[in-house]
DNA sequence: GCCTAACCGAGACGGTACGTCCGGTCTTTTT
DNA sequence: AAAAAGACCGGACGTACCGTCTCGGTTAGGC
């Protein structure tokens, strides 16, 4: 929504292009840098993992970035606009979906993916997703942009590892690998930003253990079995 | 923090709490109307359902309980202060913990608890909840007073009824049913608070089927197992 | 207007004299005690004198007085009617007005009535009256309470000293008495609420000398004297 | 004091006061539009003599002058500077000092200067005056413009009327002009303000025939002279 | 001597204005 | 024309005060 990659979200002036006729579609005086955009989404990310989206004032953003008021609005068009961009910015730094793990066990595979670098990006992610709670409620596709950002790529990254489990014939293929592998990504989720406690591996360890790998074993239960 | 009036410490916690040779045991003046309190935080919550945090103001919610701001500001140190308070208050109105469903299996017990009228009010406390989803991440104690409030009663709820299944042997003893009875409530509130999907039948029923049930038939599994 | 002074300035219920046959006229429960009255006008003139009209709060006047503002509001109807009772209060404590100072000579006289006594007893009250200037404007009665209490008696006793004179024959009988001796009061008025600056004896000797006597000495003049 | 930004100096002397070498030539950002001041004054002005000085709002005067209260603020610290700043406008809107009646009597130069224009603007400087009487006890410039609004420019229009009398013979030389200028307009701004009377044409004439000529045409009394 | 009603100090209550802060827009100067 | 700086309008926040009402306790009468 408006995001400031390039796509033409300019929102002053329409793309030169759509004048019939224009006598000259090149664009005058100075070009926008656009290299601000990053330095201010940064600062967007700071303030937010350090005030929260009420403590956040534009002001304060601007101020951080060096920039003047108006150069934030000529980007986005309100505050909640600029931390859509913000939130947008953070799926760039993902983990990378090729390289998972392969210990030889799902089990293995699921705790090595929980590492101590991912743990630090992840609790920064869960910082500014914390402070950014609020606008959830209130901003239509923020939450998408939530899901994309943080739990949807973990998920995938569950799934790919129990698809392989499963073609390996670890688990019988009757699991329901497409709900299972949003189980711990869902749940910490929900544990890091509405209870706020620690996602650590102890909690990790009881959920692969206590839901995740049986339910995985059992295989999909349907209306008929019971 | 404190109020204007020298005390200044009966903000949260209105009774005298003079337990044991309390030092001043007459308190004079015209005595705090506490059953404001309820009024007060009921219009909070109304106007919270409809407008969001960030849409209440002071004054409506003065208004609609006919009450001065000052009246309020006696009774809670701020705007976010009365909204925690307003939270606390949704923990009275609760499912009725001992007379739950009783289908025969687990599977019906489960599904039956999800009706009408749970759901009218599961919908009203998502939609407050979903309003001041913003201030969990500023709030020391509004995230263990949202569990309080919404999670956790359903979760027990779970919990019991899973007991009651595991004591007729409809699922082993070895499940681990401590951490089970929080999936459907984790994710229900992830998915409402969060990705605002609707939190609907379809939903329940693939999460039921697809790893509830399944995680409990097969027990629970034990580094040692793999 | 609605003075304390006994005059039946109650305001709660009416005399019990004027209904019609009545059946008990007598009133009942505990008796006001009337002697608060001057106290608590008192500390209202004190806090008026040290921080004005607007400076002047009811909470502060009923502490000072150590009394419960419910008390305040049973004698006066409103702050503004408190404050008038409080310069009634100054009427009392007023120049003697039969033992006017004789020295033989007018000037003599209109000097000596300002001595440092009444010097110290004129300066309090300009400074109640000063702080009370405000209400002046939006008060009906206060006018003309403020110059029977201050301004009135003191050209009551110029024009006493001024028919003395008139009577012995140190100045015409032409002389417009009752005009020449509102001069120095009222432009001390002036001097003292409006300018605020120190009405001092070198002051006096320049409006006596400039403009008193002078005027005296000459006579009225009509329209047909010029 | 100051203002919430960080210059906080510029309250009552807008202009930028860099006499000589000043350290900041540049002054960045968007200048402030000094043309609000007037018409905010000019709204204070209309508020202050239609409610007074308790009765208007801030509120008021800023929606009344299509300005934002932080605005007002950015101005003036509190509302009493404004109103402050709105009697020192007072003061331009001045009686013509150069042109002055010329009845060829001192007489008639006096009440040809009462004059139904002069009257109307007088009484609206009055309903003024009224309005921010409260003021005047507190603050420390008012009384001083005040004075240099109202009564200062008439006292020497006065004393120019008298000297021409003198000039020409009318009245002696050894009268106290500089004192006897000061009667009229002193005890109609007493009249007006603490008496709350009318200022009518009966007043005037008995205060000129009964003191202002009288004192006059006697010439000034010394100490010796009695 | 007891009952009743009005008194008293203390302070909570509804309402309203104050002065501050912030979101989003507009203006001035510089680049 | 874009940038930094900051003034602008509108509106919510939290404080203070006015005048009313309520609380527990005290002080007069009338019986």
């Amino acid at each position: 929504m408006a995001g400031p990659d390039g796509t033409g979200s300019d929102m002053l002036h329409a793309e030169p292009t759509d004048s019939a006729g224009s006598a000259q579609p090149v664009r005058l005086g100075r070009k926008r840098d656009h290299s601000r955009d990053a330095q201010i989404l940064d600062a967007a990310l700071e303030v937010l993992a350090e005030t929260g989206y009420a403590g956040m004032t534009i002001d304060l953003v601007a101020a951080r970035a060096k920039a003047g008021k108006a150069t934030l609005y000529r980007r986005w068009s309100s505050k909640e606009e600029m931390v859509l961009g913000a939130v947008g910015r953070m799926k760039r730094s993902q983990v990378p979906l090729d390289q998972l793990p392969d210990t030889g066990t799902l089990r293995g595979d699921l705790l090595a993916l929980f590492k101590p670098q991912s743990l630090d990006e992840a609790v920064y992610k869960m910082k500014v997703l914390a402070g950014l709670a609020s606008m959830i409620s209130t901003h239509a596709g923020l939450d998408e942009a939530v899901d994309d950002a943080i739990v949807a790529p973990w998920a995938d990254a569950h799934r790919a590892l129990m698809q392989r489990a499963a073609d390996r014939g670890e688990i019988p293929n009757s699991a329901n690998i497409d709900t299972v592998s949003q189980v711990i990504p869902s749940v910490a989720a929900y544990r890091a930003l509405i209870r706020r406690k620690p996602f650590d591996r102890d909690f990790l360890v009881s959920w692969i253990d206590g839901v995740v790998l049986p339910a995985l074993h059992h295989g999909s239960t349907g209306t008929s079995s019971l």
